[in-house]
DNA sequence: AAAACGATTCGATAGTTGTCAAACTATAGA
DNA sequence: TCTATAGTTTGACAACTATCGAATCGTTTT
């Protein structure tokens, strides 16, 4: 990879951090799994579900990791639905992999 | 990537942690650009004279690093050198890599 | 319209962390 | 042995953050 300009290095350390929590981790590896398994839907309470933290905390940590870049999230009547952003994980899987 | 036991998700949490403070990461990217055109040599003094913090601080920031896996260090002399750990950056390329 | 449900905002708090200055340790050279 | 150089440890502090409960907002259902 290519030598990360300042911004780039910005938003690469603004996603690590989003994924340095525990809990937003696993949020991701969620959204991760499920985007394997196409399964369409995931809404916060999916996520509340699974973690055992409350709703007013698993809000902060979307809105984390989407403002990282991370996750992309759409309101659908009462839900809103997260998947990952696929652009930002390439530019993730780029930035480790080792030249050729 | 098959889903993290929570001991590997714990540790790819430390490695994430330990990219996301701007100057760690930094010093990461200093390490990874070094590698990339076979210098050998890299001391601490090398990456203060990089950042603008002090040297008890890259000390401190060099033991996290070494900690989360993402980098190795040994002593030569009155130096220490530091390159990045491979294994560990393979481990984080296949985290984010898309399946197949 | 009222109730129920999903999600967000707000205020507060306990805990974490990046940084520094000062003191210290370790190695190399004169 | 004295000095200079490279790095570490310690103690402290300001800034940040993960979490919670309570109140609120928006949408759907009854």
């Amino acid at each position: 990879m290519s030598m990360p300009t300042p911004t780039e290095r910005e938003q690469l350390a603004k996603a690590f951090k989003a994924l340095s929590s525990p809990n937003r981790l696993a949020m991701y590896l969620d959204l991760l799994a499920q985007e394997e398994t196409s399964v369409a839907h995931c809404c916060l309470g999916d996520l509340i579900a699974r973690l055992e933290i409350g709703a007013p905390t698993v809000s902060h940590h979307i809105k984390e990791l989407v403002n990282a870049g991370l996750i992309e999230v759409q309101r659908d009547g009462k839900f809103v639905r997260c998947r990952l952003n696929a652009v930002m994980r390439t530019r993730l899987a780029a930035f480790f992999s080792a030249p050729q």
